[in-house]
DNA sequence: GAAATATATAAAGATTTTATAAAGACAATC
DNA sequence: GATTGTCTTTATAAAATCTTTATATATTTC
């Protein structure tokens, strides 16, 4: 899944880097731009899934990028200013700002402001799939089918069959799986992926001992391949 | 066109007599609950567009209300109240608030914000009934019928088991689960979540020893599925 | 091909996680 | 203020999972 990407739009250095921090730190992909015109057009390079956009621009003012993003933006833009007059919030927000904070503003309930503005658009909740063979992994739903059928396995083997299908055809070797699924520490631990491959094969391979899917490495690691 | 109706839950009776006449002179159909009771009352009734809510309620706690609305229904919600504390806001936004508004507002710009709520009009109608199987939920009346007959469930309950269905064929985590029905403090307590998972599947499951609605993923959550 | 090394698998042991009952705490209602 | 229903907490049994051990089988190296 890919991390939302917000734009800041603020000429001010010092609220940039109090966002970006805050923005980076929830998990946000954070662009900058010092004044509208860099702004707009980053935007439109961009299409971030939010603006947050200062009033208080040295080039451009502020209501006229509003004007201006509106007419091809659609995603929330949340607004930024010093102005806590009471025609500019109305404006903005007749404008097409989805929400107005007055600085100084506080940090959490912008963030909280931003998650209420990007609730909506994430409607289309994305269900991905990862298919091989006779195997579906929905990787939302955390469920895997084989041959249609629900398949029930262990929260290891879960990460295990994950990590292999996800890099098909690829020779994984035992130290990067014993550290991306046990941790750091575990990587003399060859013994524990043995066992869990002869687990993952004795459900999915249609002859354990002659596997198709899950091929041994040996020496190197294993490889996950499509059955012919 | 029919003029959007505007539910507004407020128990100071100056403050929804300002509302309905700003509201009114705007085009607006308005409707009054001057209890969270009544408003709950009212919205299951009216299916308002917008519903104002005031936090600082008699009876039932605002943050309760907004809860239970949000349940079901998907159109603006906004908040009033006196309450400017950072975190009572906070929460109102992640409990599916559109705006928050402190007392005293200024007519013009909440005008200025219902307008903006109202303008990412989500599409997609509320769905008032969920079905599963057997299993039959009134999200508005909240009243759960399980083989045609009405099943008594209490408050957390029904909550879980809405999470479960609304959900259905996806793993809740423990902590999600445990986040969204009793609130951010309790991600550790899954104990609770065991309590509850277990009197669930004494109402809902044919052979509660062997569940095949509401499965087990050991380590991880539950997933409710359709029985077969 | 024989020795050394690496892998597969079952099964026992250890640990963690889950299920359930039941007691205590709490709040609402009459 | 007793009663009732619900939630929280505690205790313990059961189940599931992970780790370890043992041994057979396969693969590589020389």
């Amino acid at each position: 899944m890919n991390k939302p990407t917000i734009l800041i739009i603020d000429d001010e250095p010092q609220i940039r880097r109090l966002l970006e921090i805050n923005f980076v730190s929830n998990g946000y992909l954070v662009r900058q731009a010092a004044s509208g015109k860099e702004g707009l057009l980053l935007a439109a390079n961009l299409i971030p899934d939010i603006i947050v956009l200062d009033l208080g621009l040295p080039d451009i003012k502020g209501h006229e990028v509003l004007k201006v993003l509106r007419e091809w933006y659609t995603k929330p833009i949340l607004i930024l200013s010093v102005q806590s007059n009471e025609n500019d919030i109305i404006d903005a927000l007749d404008q097409g700002a989805n929400d107005y904070l007055t600085k100084p503003f506080r940090v959490g309930e912008l963030m909280a402001r931003i998650r209420s503005a990007s609730r909506n658009k994430t409607t289309d909740e994305t269900t991905q799939i990862l298919e091989a063979g006779n195997i579906e992994i929905d990787l939302v739903g955390r469920v895997v089918k084989f041959k249609g059928e629900v398949l029930k396995l262990t929260a290891t083997e879960y990460s295990l069959l994950v990590m292999l299908v996800k890099n098909e055809g690829k020779v994984l070797t035992h130290q990067f799986l014993l550290k991306e699924i046990w941790g750091m520490s575990f990587q003399a631990e060859t013994q524990y992926l043995r066992v869990f491959i002869a687990q993952l094969r004795k459900k999915i391979e249609e002859n354990p001992n002659h596997p198709q899917l899950i091929i041994t490495e040996s020496g190197i690691g294993y490889r996950f391949q499509q059955s012919t």
